[in-house]
RNA sequence: UGGGGCGUAGCCAAGUGGUAAGGCAACGGGUUUUGAUCCCGUGAUUCGCAGGUUCGAUCCCUGCCGCCCCAGCCA
């Protein structure tokens, strides 16, 4: 399922000098991370820069980490989505062993939690509505006002939050806030929210609770409890901070996880908030969750990326905490560089225009057997029939060729790559002017392998054997948008009118070498000259069959001929 | 105008008092029956700006500028 390449390079940072430094000091004996999504939505690339610095720092330092739900909101989250994120997880090729968890599963120890800070009369029974609290909470240069609930005794905090459990109050009619600094210059010290009423049942628990606590109750304490020594996370969380550890310091928490944040990938000519992946979905902009085009783990996955080419990604781009944002080139290089040294190559004509050797024997055929890989032998030999009558591709012939086209065009040669020199004599055009056929002639001393082959010719083209190949449909991608941000020019940020409406190009009409069909499990192909193509894993049927193409091959003459032109 | 961050080459990113790693891209050259791959070579007199401390500053101090995040009973 996942090809376990390990990273090149051992990865420096300043979250794994802060590891290293405290595993060295002693401070921690083992290290203990954790990944900790909501089950609201897919992953995506983004998430993988996340997995790889838990996950891989688990592995480098021979810690542990914890695959763990974050699944207090039951209004928000889906089961479904639970074991989509695993599948991607462990296609990215890590495994959390033991330690998948659910925050769900400590609603008893937190709500145990709660109780102490009521005690503690570090948390009261708020009783103004939603509305009230916001009212009252300041704003960015004012301070707030105290609620007029905030000194109730432990014993009535004790007793209303009590009920709020036992469900005797309605949503929105209490909430459990904790009490810090209603003039704090932070806003999350604002005697923050720590438990709500909501009653709806929960994935996993049902009907068992009809208060859920919020995230920043939540976070720190099953960090805690999991042992968690580095809670790593992105820099919005930075204001949170401060609220993470007072949480810790007031309660009796089993060890205190020291939080650390990063900044959060952004990678140009895509969005990857999940608010606007969900838009992307819900409102059938794109195929679903999977579309090829989308940079979810599903969608990279369905597109032909291998997990490698992901891991290499992350790893190429660091950890920092300054803004970023990542050039698409860099994930496709990943991609081509994994790839280049994986696939097996065949040839695949994905514009064919019919060629008849007219010197070449109507009843004669013969067979190349070219390395399936030009670099490692060990991948075996594959057959490719030869006739008179061959595709090529529409690109590799022009009429009227530009400087510097090596390839064919009317009396000029090429090689037809693995087999021999064509020259072509004739342009056979249809009524509308439209070139349908070439008439070419080869020479037999130029055969693949001869001793002497005759000549050199610059030009070297693919080809199919047009009685032999097989038709298959082709989709061509490219990026969903086409501003590098997409929304940043509109005013209200709307990005949807950045797509780019020819993201998917589908050919129905490609032909290539039969040797394709012995592939026994689903390969990414190199398609030679052109790019890197993958069955598609769900409309791809075994008499048709449907290739996406992962990535082109770098294509210098596409830059020249721009150049020139 | 509150608080928290960030600012090193086109894009990432190390270095944090001793004279600017690395990767990707770009460019030049070589190999090549994939205009692919591969190989070799080239880039910051300079680290947002301005002062200051120091024999010496990207690193310390002061001021300024720019960008990002925060006012959910979301995470």
């Amino acid at each position: 399922m996942s090809d376990n390449e390990s990273p090149a390079l051992p990865a420096t940072d300043f979250i794994r000098s802060i590891i290293r430094d405290d595993l060295a000091s002693g401070k921690h004996q083992r290290l203990v991370t954790r990944f900790p999504p909501e089950p609201n939505g897919h992953l995506h690339i983004g998430h993988a820069k996340s997995i790889q610095l838990n996950f891989g720092t688990a592995e480098e330092f021979k810690g542990i980490c914890f695959m763990r739900f974050d699944d207090t909101n039951p209004l928000k989250e889906e089961e479904e989505y639970v074991e989509g994120i695993l599948q991607d997880v462990s296609w990215l090729g890590y495994d959390w062993g033991e330690r998948l968890t659910y925050a769900s599963d400590y609603f008893e120890q937190l709500y145990e939690f709660a109780e102490e800070l009521i005690t503690k009369g570090k948390a009261y029974v708020e009783s103004q509505s939603a509305e009230e609290i916001r009212q009252t909470r300041g704003t960015l240069t004012e301070p707030g006002k105290n609620s007029p609930f905030r000194d109730r005794s432990v014993e009535e905090n004790l007793t209303l939050f009590r009920q709020m459990r036992t469900g005797e109050f309605d949503d929105g009619t209490h909430v459990l806030r904790a009490k810090i600094d209603m003039a704090s210059p932070n806003i999350n010290m604002r005697d923050p929210v720590l438990y709500r009423i909501r009653k709806v049942p929960h994935q996993r628990t049902a009907n068992q609770w009809c208060i859920y606590p919020l995230y920043d109750f939540t976070h720190g304490l099953s960090d805690a409890m999991e042992g968690v020594t580095h809670s790593l996370c992105t820099l919005e969380f930075e204001d949170h901070r401060p609220l993470y550890d007072w949480i810790l310091a007031e309660v009796s928490a089993p060890c205190i996880p020291r939080q650390i944040e990063f900044s959060r990938l952004n990678l140009r000519y895509t969005v990857l908030s999940k608010r606007k992946l969900i838009q992307l979905v819900e409102e059938g902009h794109v195929g679903g969750w999977d579309d090829p085009r989308m940079l979810t783990l599903s969608g990279l996955r369905r597109r032909g990326y291998p997990a490698s080419a992901v891991r290499l990604f992350c790893e190429r781009i660091g950890i920092s905490k300054s803004e970023n944002n990542i050039d698409m080139s860099v994930l496709e290089d990943c991609a081509r560089e994994v790839l280049d040294k994986t696939a097996p190559r065949v040839m695949g004509v994905l514009k064919p225009l019919k060629v008849v050797i007219t010197n070449y024997p109507e009843d004669q055929t013969e067979e190349f057997q070219p390395a399936r890989h030009p670099k490692n032998p060990e991948m075996g030999n594959r057959k490719v029939p030869f006739s008179r009558e061959i595709y090529i591709d529409h690109d590799d012939f022009r009429e009227d060729p530009p400087p510097n086209f090596f390839r064919l065009a009317p009396g000029k040669e090429v090689r037809l790559r693995y087999a021999y020199v064509i020259r072509c004599d004739e342009v056979i055009y249809d009524e509308t002017g439209r070139v349908t056929e070439l008439r070419c002639t080869y020479d037999p001393a130029t055969r693949s392998g001869a001793k002497a082959e005759g000549r050199k010719v610059k030009g070297i083209i693919h080809w199919v054997s047009a009685k032999d190949s097989i038709q298959v449909e082709v989709r061509l991608y490219d990026r969903l948008f086409a501003k590098p941000i997409p929304g940043s020019d509109d005013p209200e940020g709307n990005f949807l009118n950045d797509i780019n409406q020819d993201s998917i190009e589908v050919l129905s009409d490609c032909q290539v070498e039969p040797g394709i069909m012995t592939a026994e499990n689903q390969e990414v192909f190199q398609f030679e000259r052109v790019g890197y193509y993958y069955p598609d894993p769900v409309d791809s049927l075994a008499d048709a069959m449907v290739f996406n193409r992962t990535v082109t091959l770098r294509d210098t003459w596409a830059r020249l001929e721009q150049e020139q032109t």
